[in-house]
DNA sequence: AAAAATTTCGTGCACGGGCACGGAAATTTT
DNA sequence: AAAATTTCCGTGCCCGTGCACGAAATTTTT
């Protein structure tokens, strides 16, 4: 039985005439090994081929290791909430690996809050962070701090560059712009299109659906070039305003029946099409909130372009654990999460 | 610190006032235990909620269970290749819980090889089965072996009713003929449409594409009911044929625009669409093969309905070896997979 | 050269559960 | 009621690694 024939930490300590704990030590280069003996390990180490046992160590640490998951809390059924679903999905799935999952929300219009959850997951001394990064320099000191003491963070949603992540998990939002433009249009020329936006007050802090609109905008240049495209600002939070701005648009532009919006709120503007019926004949927005599946599903919106926030989670925990547990690093450091059409033909079984 | 206190055998030992070792047997259900006793434990084990110790477990067993996988090979770039490629990659994450995973390869067309692949694969001693019935009796068969040594099987892209499968992975096959119907129209009545169908020669193996058939034909008779739904016999053997008939056709039909094919092998008329782009304005095919794909980013395919082959096997090696080796049932018996639409815009992200 | 300080190393227990062996308790037989 | 079974149960060692503690070896100091 070659292959029961496991190499372990004595087998090494036996051939190098040295003991166990010194094996250990230097395993895990944890010092107060002189070189000559630390040599001598490495070199039976190569030639045994020694691995560790897994499961021996997660059974003498005790695997007591915390993710700290710092990103916007959301009310039920939002993105950020989503988000938070697949957080405590992929829970379970590390807490068997003995890593436990902790959020620390905050609230994204308010930058002091982004800062306070950050001081309290250092409290928490975790050994590994994931983040949704929304405010530049309070992500960086933060960054910062967490090279210093060599704690691996992963980041999600968007990134910053230049700084020694572990990894990203993202959406490839240009693109994403350009998807969308060709499941308004269906590849034919469309004479006019509309496209509701929200409004944004929060100084600071930088739009992520700008590379998406970028997108769209160029999709219709290329294979639409003669399309008007109109722009509607609406405020999520005063929409009875924004249904008189849309009465009004669509009493000016009667010849539009094309409609798309670039975040997560398409559901905003779905109870006027349900008194519209004939205005949206075709509607894309984005992201499997509960309320846009359920407009999805009834017919009122065409398509939505999903990304997965809770895939996202888990992957990235997933990859942390790893790296905590087994000192895997992953594959790749920038990981873009595909693109799911979702129709009202297939969302069933999404 | 209430949340380090894990509940351990011996924690339960205690509540009862008995010892790990009778606890460990009814764990087992290894027997050898008084009736009292028995409940008395598992009544321990509720209130406290005891959950084993997975590395503690694999530590002391040595963990080497095996699941064997029994089901078509493939061409690269083919079906069962990407259920391969699944296959692979879900084999290191289950690997680090000391399962192992074997492919048991065999020739589709052939009964015979099947059947001798199920002998070797038997003779491996597996702890678990994942399996894609293709032929029935052979498939009833070998379950009923598997039931009566107690080996858990899961089945994978389609199944076999009424026996005491472990779980099942595939696609809802009507409701994906019904998407593809969407697509190819685009919910807009149109015409005319090709549906490209293989010849089928190989007595006793059942037709998996007769449901997405028949969700298609649904389709356009509730969205499209005047549209005429031409078809057209091809052996995959002998596509210069293939391409004959297809020239004929085209010339009695000039005014066919849209085609569909039910199963994965779309990319055989691609060569022919690529001679003829002006004859397949839009065309919606299936699965995501290499040569599919290929077509797809080209722009010659408009669609294509995937369902993640390679995901199936992921998810079942997943439930499989989580069976094993904590003993825990999938918390559904069956489990359809998401239908993903691919165009040319979201599948470099695939 | 002896004492002190420092570096280097070995020992032993802990982690939680599997399992074999043998002994105690309950049951059956004589 | 004592002996022989059978049923039931407890003890103890093992899996491979982490880590604390203290001892041994080496270096530095007096």
């Amino acid at each position: 039985m070659a292959q029961s024939e496991r190499v372990t930490i004595l087998d090494i300590a036996q051939r190098t005439g040295l003991s166990k704990g010194t094996v250990d030590r230097v395993l895990h280069n944890r010092g107060e090994v002189s070189k000559k003996s630390y040599e001598a390990v490495m070199k039976a180490i190569k030639e045994l081929g020694y691995e560790p046992n897994v499961y021996a160590s997660l059974l003498a640490r005790g695997g007591n290791h915390l993710i700290a998951v710092l990103m916007p809390g959301g009310e039920p059924g939002s993105f950020w909430d989503l988000a938070a679903r697949g957080m405590q999905n992929a829970k379970d799935s590390v807490l068997s690996s003995g890593v436990k999952v902790e959020h620390f929300e905050f609230d994204p219009t308010d930058i002091m809050s982004n800062r306070d959850a950050a001081v309290r997951m250092l409290d928490a001394n975790p050994s590994g962070v994931i983040m949704a990064p929304m405010y530049r320099e309070g992500t960086e000191s933060l960054t910062d701090i967490l090279r210093e003491r060599g704690i691996p963070y992963v980041f999600i949603d968007s990134k910053i560059e230049d700084s020694g992540y572990l990894a990203y998990f993202g959406m490839p939002m240009y693109r994403s712009g350009y998807l969308c433009a060709d499941m308004l249009t269906g590849g034919l020329p469309v004479a006019e299109v509309l496209v509701v936006r929200v409004q944004r007050d929060l100084l600071g802090q930088s739009d992520p659906t700008v590379n998406r609109r970028a997108g769209f905008m160029d999709y219709m240049h290329e294979h639409c070039p003669d399309c008007i495209i109109h722009n509607l600002l609406v405020n999520p939070a005063d929409m009875e305003a924004g249904e008189k701005a849309l009465d009004e648009f669509f009493l000016d532009h009667p010849g539009v029946h094309h409609i798309a919006m670039f975040n997560s709120r398409i559901h905003l503007i779905v109870p006027w099409l349900d008194r519209h019926p004939q205005r949206g004949r075709r509607v894309v927005g984005f992201d499997n909130l509960d309320a846009n599946i359920q407009a999805l599903s009834r017919g009122i919106v065409s398509a939505l372009i999903c990304q997965h926030p809770d895939e996202q989670l888990a992957l990235a925990i997933q990859a942390l654990s790893e790296c905590i547990v087994l000192g895997k690093h992953p594959s790749r450091r920038d990981n873009f999460m595909h693109m799911d059409i979702l129709t009202r033909y297939n969302v069933e079984y999404y």
